[in-house]
DNA sequence: TGTACATCAGTGAACGCGCGTTCACTGATGTAC
DNA sequence: TGTACATCAGTGAACGCGCGTTCACTGATGTAC
């Protein structure tokens, strides 16, 4: 062989696409890396000239997925839209039933407080910047309650999205994704 | 050997308790039998003459996990002392900083959602239970606004503790756990 | 232009290890006669 | 009262398996002279 300039950069962001998607579905501790590895088309041994170790691997995902979540909260909150849409779509029935391209917080949160320093380390960076970009979207109250009104819609969004998922009665599930918009509604709109 | 009456039970209890424990502080997927069965100080094989499979005992854990949550609820309810004790309690740095003696809910949802239907179903019923016990206790609002503040209560509950556990840094941390407290109590006053 | 060597993404077999699960066995006690 | 057998919680070695990781090797291309 011998390939293309930016093939190496192409392979490595596939393998990391595959494991955003199983990591997600399934949980870290649950995905294999071969299993990742046979779905990014190549063998066991690749992995390690384009990662250092599995938890490697783990901090690429969480910051590149974490990061795509933050162009999308920066563009929503540059267009003025206000937080409903994106309350609507991440409580959506949709982003429930996929997870593989869905929240990385609500999939791994509970996982991350279990992981190394330096893959905290990433999540907290990440949180960081989120909480402003959604208090900025908020429309009243004074900068302290749009800030503590952002951290509680962000935490009740993924409290409730992860309700929804672990329940096995569909009606049950919706009525908590329900619940949950009105709810997170009312705190963007400054109310309480 | 040949034990006293109810040993049996005992033993069966004792693996019960080292498992929610563990399962709590690092997750299902990532402990393993042999570590429970060495911390109930008994050896390998004598797991299967308690359980079925890990499976099984995983049913146990959550079954008897939340069925000690929704008995303090229930206890709460009864004396009419409304939510903000449950809610200062819950979103508290103790409770953060134990997860193995805390909210099963909080540390296992994400797994439960990846577990078998018999899993799915065990924790369904206790949440089914968990929302009108939290919505007997909110002051105002219509029955259906109560209960639908229980359950935003609830989710947000559980993942401002998620965010604030997996956030390496102690005072975000801290104001995750405030905001959260905060609009919990706005919710459960029954306001917006 | 032709030859020798360097580069390097990817292969695929192997490493030791811990997993969930199985099973023949132990040994103290209870029961039958 | 003494003997033979049944019971059964627990032991501990072993099962096959998949895990994360390592490593000698391949082979197409680029570079040096």
């Amino acid at each position: 062989m011998r390939y293309e300039k930016g093939h190496k950069d192409t392979t490595r962001q596939r393998i990391i696409d595959v494991a955003a998607k199983q990591f997600r579905e399934n949980g870290v501790a649950a995905v294999g890396l071969a299993g990742i590895m046979s779905d990014a088309g190549l063998t066991n041994g690749a992995f390690y000239s384009h990662f250092e170790s599995k938890e490697d691997l783990v901090q690429a995902v969480l910051g590149q997925a974490l990061g795509r979540r933050e162009a999308t909260l920066l563009a929503a909150s540059e267009a003025n839209v206000g937080l409903e849409a994106t309350i609507r779509d991440y409580l959506s029935a949709r982003h429930r039933d996929r997870p593989g391209g869905g929240c990385p917080t609500a999939a791994l949160v509970a996982e991350v407080a279990r992981h190394p320093k330096a893959t905290r380390d990433a999540f907290t960076d990440k949180v960081s910047t989120f909480i402003p970009l959604i208090a900025s979207q908020i429309r009243a109250g004074s900068a302290g309650a749009r800030r503590r009104n952002a951290v509680a819609i962000y935490g009740m969004m993924v409290g409730t999205l992860q309700l929804a998922r672990a329940v096995n009665d569909k009606e049950l599930s919706d009525e908590i994704l329900e619940s949950g918009v009105t709810a997170a509604l009312a705190l963007a709109e400054g109310r309480s």
